[in-house]
DNA sequence: CAAATATAATAGTATTACTATCATTTTTGC
DNA sequence: GCAAAAATGATAGTAATACTATTATATTTG
């Protein structure tokens, strides 16, 4: 069914949980409600209160898992960068050439998982619907100097740095590997978001594959020399 | 010293604000403080208790104008839209190759306004900070459709709709346009605060210009057929 | 100059984003 | 099996936010 093992844990770094939530079962539904609520929600309106009715528990309990909602975010988006790096190690297994694992990587990327399809307490199609809307709000902030020094987008960066190396594998001299990368997966998640409510500013068409194409296309002849 | 007649307004949907802030001294005052705090202090932090301080007005009065300060921001990146398409107009005015003609609108949304270059009560440097930086969280929510049916979002469509006209030209072919104009524009943002903030996630270069010249080279050889 | 309108001053509400305290339950180490 | 430690629950409290309401005072306008 899926291709996990019971023992892989992703890393995400210690100053964005008090208390790791993976290790008790009061933190295991945080993060599983806490997903579910965000996605319903959105992050503006959740609240820890309204997480703490959900799960039968306190604000008070919650706050001793997590110092506050901007954190869980982080928390939230580092683990999806972590398992998304995992799935793209495994994608790339025995794949040579590098065109073909750049494609691969943005299929992936592209991707969005199946409802009701998760890892441990992690909803996944709905950690990455979160991280698509709401995960640019981790670092449009004031404090994203303070939170990018304590450790918050080092899982986002080496995803980033991974597939650079693919782009310069195929062309060393290319001059912008990780701007072209970090738009692109961004731009993934704005066009997902666009194509659901703001369809003036893309191109859907019936192949529902029609951002990952667009993607590659875009990719692959900006690095050709 | 700049190109702009006294006479020149830009339109801005009415329902983003209450009463016109162009119409009256303490309307203006609004807009331009309102600009360099949301600037000095980020969207978050900015409220309108703050701004009345600052203006030695009261949250009350403020209110008159400005239904919520979602609407505020909605109303100054409407504004940035509908003035960016004035100056698209200009800068484009007897250049006929489409190639050149799109390289200028590029340029256009790449240029980061002087400090202190101002149009009425509006600080342009300031602004276009804002834009790039706090934009997105204005259709980053839930009633992103609400808004939308408002026209929240017209006048930044219709600057795409105008850039993708000069695509169509170069390829009426390609079939992504809108998608490409809309990362691309979103993607000039990114780069811009990634630069500022996290370099991993840029190639910055010791030309003042790289971001526009990447941007510029991405869609070029997008649209070649 | 009266009437209309805009602004200021003040107060109030529900909610948020926390922190603090203390009692109770659960876990653990011996 | 029990005491000590740790985790959780229950409750309360604070300062700030995002507003709304009321009334008084300026200012504008017809």
């Amino acid at each position: 069914m899926n291709n996990f093992t019971n023992n892989i844990r992703f890393h995400v770094g210690e100053s964005f949980y008090i208390k790791d939530p993976e290790s008790s079962e009061l933190g295991r539904k945080i993060v599983s409600v806490g997903i579910k609520l965000i996605d319903e929600l959105g992050f503006e309106e959740f609240t820890f209160r309204k997480l703490g009715q959900e799960i039968g528990s306190t604000e008070a309990s919650i706050y001793r898992y997590f110092e506050s909602k901007n954190k869980f975010l982080i928390y939230l988006s580092s683990w999806y960068w972590a398992w998304m790096e995992y799935n793209l190690i495994i994608s790339l297994t025995n794949i040579h050439s590098p065109e073909k694992r750049l494609e691969r990587g943005i299929a992936l990327l592209a991707l969005e998982p199946k409802e009701n399809e998760h890892l441990d307490c992690f909803n996944l199609a709905g950690l990455s619907r979160i991280v698509n809307t709401e995960s640019s709000k981790s670092y449009l902030t004031k404090d994203v100097d303070q939170v990018n020094t304590e450790g918050a987008f080092v899982n986002y960066k080496q995803l980033v740095t991974r597939l650079c190396e693919i782009v310069k594998e195929i062309n060393p001299k290319y001059k912008y590997p990780n701007m072209l990368l970090s738009t692109v997966i961004e731009g993934i998640h704005l066009q997902r978001f666009f194509a659901e409510h703001l369809p003036k500013l893309t191109n859907r068409q019936k192949d529902g594959q029609y951002i990952q194409k667009f993607f590659t296309d875009l990719i692959l002849k900006a690095i050709k020399s």
